[in-house]
DNA sequence: TTGAAAGCGCTACCAA
DNA sequence: TTGGTAGCGCTTTCAA
C-alpha cells in the first residue's frame, strides 16, 4: 500500500508532526540533524509521496490547473506546452473540452465548487470565453484567457497574438518592397481578431504608405456555403474583379488575413494568367497570415508561423500562472505576441 | 464559501449521514419522502457539489483518468475526444507529457503513490510505452495502451490501427484495378507499425495477387539527414532507379506506407516525365497511408484518413475505460481499427 | 428512518 | 527540538 507520514513516524518512533514538518521543510519545525537525515532517508527508502487528495483537502490547494477549450477544436497543441511547463513547477494539467459557453458555465461552476483546480486557462473565441471568465472573476479563481480583452476587461490576464502589429508589420514589409497599391484580404465574421487585423492594415497603410485605404481594396474571403456547386467561389470572383481593373488601379500586393486556403486559391487563379506569387517583376506579392503546414504551390511569400500558438501557452505557463498561483498579480497582465514572420515552404512548381 | 453536506444538514436540522445517504442514493439509507425531497431541493438551491478532494481521500477514487504522452508530439487531437467522452461518464482528464520512458517511469510512480488517478492511458511508441505499462500492471492500476502488443502482452488493453489489414486492403484495392506489379514504399526505423504494414503488404500480395514479393519491390522512404544538400533525395534516387527498369518489370502501382511527403515527392518526380498519379492509362496508381491535410498536387489517390486517430480515443474512452474503471475486464481487450479509405483532395494542377 | 462517530492523510497551531 | 491534536469534507459502519 501507499506509504504515509504515519508509516514513517511509526518506523522511526517519532511523531507525525515532526515527520511532516521535516518533509515539508516547515520553517518553524527543525529536527536534530540526525533525525532530519533519518526522516529524509526513510522517506526516500519507503518511496513516500504525499497523498494528493489529503493535501488538497487540508490545504485547499490542488496543485492542478484546468485548461478549458470552449468550442475551439484543433488548438490542442498548447496542452503539450502547458502540461510540460506546469509539471516543472509542480502542477498537473486538467483538460476540459466544451461545445459552447453555456456548457462552459455549468462546468466551471462545477470545477469551482468541487475545488478541483487552483487556476483556470480559458481558450476559445472572445464571445465564448467572456461569460465564463466573468464567473471566475467573481469567484476569485485565478485565470488566464486567450483573446483580446484589452478594452472590455483591461485587468484580466490575457494572451493573444498581436494582430494589429502583425498586419502593420505585413504592410511595412510590402511597402519596403516598393508596393503602394496594397489590398487586404481577410475574413469578416465579426470576430475580434479580424477587426484587429483590419485595424492593423489600415494603420500600417497610414503610417508606412501614407494612404487611407479605399473600400475596394478590402476583400472578404469568407467561404460561402451556399454556392459550393459553382465552379468559381466568391473569393475567386472578387479577385478576378479587382485584378481586371486597369493596370494603374490594380493592387500589386495583398496583405493576407486568411488561412492558407486563400493563398492557394490566389495561386491557382494567377496561374491561369501565367502569374505567380513572389517578388520578381510581374509577380504578385502576398504576405501575412496563413502559416499552415502545406507548402505553397508555385510562388513564394512570407507568413507568420501559426505553430507559434505554443508561444502563447508558454507565456501563460511561465509568465502568468506562476504569479497567479502564488496569489500575486503579474506586473503586466496583457501579453500580445508577435509571431515570427518567415518565408513559407513552396513546391515551386514551374508554370509551364 | 463552498457548500458542504454539513451546511445542508444544519439548515434542515438533519444529520450529516442522512444527507449524505440521500444525496448519494445509498441503497441502505432511505429518508422519508418528505426529508428526501427537502434534502434534494436545498442541495440544489444551495448549489451543493461534493468536494473532489474529500471524496477522493475517503473513497480512494479520484474520478480522474490520466493520459500520458510519451515522446509523441502532434498526437493531441485525442485529448479532445478523451476529455469529452470521459466527462460524460463523470471523469476528469489529466494530461501529462513526457520526453522519454525514464521520465515516464518516474512520473508514473508519482501518479500512483500520490493517488491522483484511477486509470491511465499511455500514448506513444511501443518501445517507449512498454516499461511504463508493466509498472502499471504490477501496481494493478487499470490502463490502456496505444500500440501493438498482441504478441508481447496479449492481455493488455490495447488499441491501434489495424496496420496489417490496412495494407492488405490497399493491395486488394490496387489489385482490383488490375495491378499486379505493385511495389511497397515505407519507412524502416524498426518500428512495430512499419513491420505490420509490410507484413500486410506481403500477405495482401500473396492472397490477392498470388505473388511472393521480390525485395526490389520493397522501397524505403527514410529521410536521410546527411544529404539534405543533395538536390535529389535518397527516395528520389531509389524511385528513379526502379522506374528506369524495363517496362515489363516496372511497378505500375505503389502501396504506400509513408506520410504525404513521399506522395508529393513521387508526384513531382513523375511530373518531370509528364506522368501523374491516378487511374487513367499511363498513370501510376498510389494508395495507402499518407492522409494528412494538404491536398495532392496533380493526381489522385486513395488514402486512409489519419484524423481517424480520434476513433482510437473513442474506443479507449467508450469501450475500455468504463469497464476498467468499474474494476471489470473488457470481453475483448485488443481493438484494432481500420480507418476509412477515401479519395484524397487534390489541386489537380494540369501538367502543362 | 435517522444519527453518531470513526477515520482517510495531511497541515497547522500550540504546548512542552 | 519534538509531540499532541483539531479538523478539512466525505464515506461507511453500527446503533438507535
Amino acid at each position: 500500500m501507499r506509504v504515509t507520514q504515519r508509516d514513517i513516524a511509526k518506523k522511526l518512533q517519532l511523531s507525525i508532526s515532526l515527520v511532516a514538518g521535516v518533509l515539508n521543510e516547515r520553517p518553524n519545525v527543525w529536527a536534530s540533524e540526525e533525525n532530519r537525515k533519518r526522516i529524509l532517508n526513510t522517506a526516500k527508502e519507503m518511496n513516500y509521496r504525499p497523498n494528493a487528495a489529503a493535501r488538497a483537502l487540508r490545504s485547499g490547494r490542488t496543485n492542478t490547473v484546468a485548461c478549458l477549450f470552449i468550442n475551439s477544436p484543433g488548438q490542442h497543441a498548447i496542452v503539450e506546452v502547458l502540461a510540460e511547463t506546469l509539471a516543472n513547477i509542480g502542477y498537473d494539467l486538467l483538460v476540459k473540452v466544451m461545445r459552447d459557453h453555456e456548457q462552459a458555465q455549468r462546468r466551471i461552476k462545477n470545477l469551482i465548487s468541487r475545488s478541483v483546480c487552483d487556476a483556470v486557462v480559458l481558450w476559445g473565441l472572445e464571445k465564448d470565453i467572456e461569460q465564463s471568465a466573468m464567473l471566475l472573476e467573481t469567484e476569485k479563481i485565478p485565470f488566464v484567457v486567450k483573446g483580446h480583452f484589452e478594452e472590455s476587461h483591461p485587468y484580466w490576464c490575457q494572451v493573444d497574438f498581436d494582430h494589429i502589429k502583425m498586419m502593420e508589420h505585413t504592410v511595412k514589409y510590402l511597402a519596403s518592397l516598393g508596393h503602394t497599391r496594397i489590398a487586404y484580404l481577410g475574413y469578416d465574421h465579426d470576430l475580434v481578431y479580424e477587426h484587429k487585423l483590419l485595424e492593423g492594415f489600415r494603420s500600417g497603410m497610414r503610417s508606412c504608405v501614407g494612404i487611407e485605404v479605399k473600400d475596394e481594396y478590402i476583400l472578404t474571403a469568407n467561404d460561402d456555403m451556399e454556392c459550393t456547386n459553382d465552379d468559381t467561389s466568391v473569393l475567386e470572383r472578387e479577385l478576378e474583379k479587382i485584378l481586371a481593373a486597369p493596370r494603374e488601379y490594380r493592387p500589386t500586393a495583398f496583405a493576407m488575413g486568411t488561412g492558407l486556403g486563400a493563398w492557394h486559391t490566389i495561386e491557382k487563379l494567377l496561374a491561369k494568367s501565367g502569374l505567380k506569387l513572389g517578388w520578381e517583376p510581374g509577380d504578385i506579392t502576398l504576405a501575412g497570415m496563413g502559416g499552415e503546414d502545406a507548402p505553397l504551390l508555385f510562388g513564394e511569400g512570407y507568413m507568420f508561423k501559426d505553430t507559434d500558438v505554443t508561444n502563447l501557452a508558454n507565456i501563460i505557463a511561465l509568465r502568468f500562472l506562476p504569479k497567479l498561483l502564488k496569489g500575486e498579480y503579474p506586473e503586466s497582465n496583457i501579453s500580445l505576441f508577435l509571431p515570427s514572420f518567415v518565408r513559407h515552404a513552396s513546391f515551386r512548381l514551374s508554370l509551364r
